[in-house]
DNA sequence: AGATATATGTCATTTTCTGACACTTTATTG
DNA sequence: CAATAAAGTGTCAGAAAATGACATATATCT
């Protein structure tokens, strides 16, 4: 019986304990095409692996796992797993009305499944992504959305830490062509802006993303500086980490 | 060699391959206490299981997967699983001005790990999920916010399809206690609403959360109605499925 | 009481895994 | 070009693990 064939057994055991019917051995060997015997040590196997298998015996009995429900492996690019953070994040402050009180505990388990290596870059991600107050009527009079061509190579840059050209229409409706770090995402609801060192200023300077027409990452990189090198443009502005 | 210690072996060997740095196998074998042969059978049972693992020969290489975060083996409850989806559906409208263009994918990728069973089940719940329009000012300037002691019991009837019984402060504060069925979770942000059945009145009534003042969940089954049997009850408020 | 169900121990046999060794291929560097 | 670093594959003897068969124990339901 090879190793493969064995792992499959064992996760074709555990997803008929996911459902909600108790799991009868018997019928599970006969499925399986191997001995009750065999079934048992299995048992033993995922409850080593920390598989909580409860047990009824008698009739009417079998086996099965407490009620929940379980994400298996799944693999998120980095802009996915970016987004599905920030989305946990903004949904659970819209939710706040309504007890979203299991978003730690989602946010706990699933970044305790990342490796930790993953662990430290995502954390450090979501240090560089805060949230402020919404933002004011006039300000979302103004509010245009952002192409896909220009969130996802700003992205990119975010989370690799690359020098970013972007076409910018500020509010005068001047087009300019800058090259920036983008250091800090910020969203001031429903707007986004991304915080930057501008190489064409030499300065600080915060751009929203809505008015950018286009992004390009480029080949020079940046480390990512605290939010302190921010702060002081940024009064009045109260924000947050998410 | 148990299958329990092979296992463990190839999951070491899979967080490895996560991180951004090339994994030179001779280190993994030294690291791991195997040979190197052993280590390139194990590759090969990880690129058998779908692991779609890239190697580098010569000077500087080594092996490596392709550029993403893997999310691990995860236990959400039901109640927890309900959260995530509503955080994501709710993140992602309130993200749509930045492109949140990889909502779906997240959202399939987290479905498609889930059992055919469980599937099934989280689809339904999807289905009895609805966002409205935003609220108007005079109705938000009275909100309030659901306790925990409310909205868990709520959450879990609504999953399970039991009826509900509620301590209800109206708008004039008129204290009642009701049976209700929730049929539908209904979100006009910042508002959520429950879309019952009342027992008390025998008719459809839509019951702000934030009004619960207490709620335990009975032992009385129900079966969840579909949306038409509400529509007529909600002209003037367009919604959608999350 | 009998039937249904989980659970554990033991043993002979079969299967699989492992390390050692040999050899091949590829990429980079001086 | 030669040397080195690195992934990759085949073979074999011995050790380790898995398996089914059998026996026994415990719990639940009719």
């Amino acid at each position: 019986m090879k190793t493969l064939d064995r792992i499959d057994r064992l996760e074709r055991l555990e997803s008929w304990l996911k459902s909600d019917e108790p799991l009868v051995l018997h019928d599970a060997a006969r499925e399986l095409g191997v001995s009750l015997r065999t079934v048992h040590r299995d048992l033993e196997v995922l409850r080593l692996r920390g598989i909580p298998v409860e047990a009824d015996r008698g009739r009417g009995g079998g086996v099965r796992l407490p009620s929940s429900w379980g994400i298996g492996r799944v693999r998120l690019t980095r802009a996915e797993t970016l987004d599905l953070l920030i989305g946990l994040a903004i949904g659970e402050s819209a939710h706040a009305t309504m007890q979203m009180g299991h978003a730690d505990a989602i946010r706990r388990k699933l970044l305790a499944s990342f490796s930790h290596a993953d662990q430290r870059q995502i954390g450090a991600l979501r240090r560089r992504i805060r949230v402020g107050p919404t933002a004011s009527g006039a300000m979302v009079g103004t509010l245009g959305s952002t192409p896909q061509q220009v969130s996802d190579p700003l992205k990119e840059a975010f989370i690799l830490g690359r020098v970013l050209t972007i076409r910018y229409k500020d509010g005068q409706a001047a087009m300019t062509s800058r090259q920036v770090e983008p250091h800090f995402l910020l969203h001031n609801p429903p707007i986004w802006y991304a915080v930057c060192w501008d190489h064409l200023r030499q300065q600080n300077r915060t751009f929203r993303c809505d008015r950018m027409q286009g992004a390009t990452v480029t080949e020079q990189s940046f480390t990512p500086r605290p939010w302190s090198a921010f702060e002081t443009d940024m009064v009045g502005n109260p924000t947050r980490e998410i």
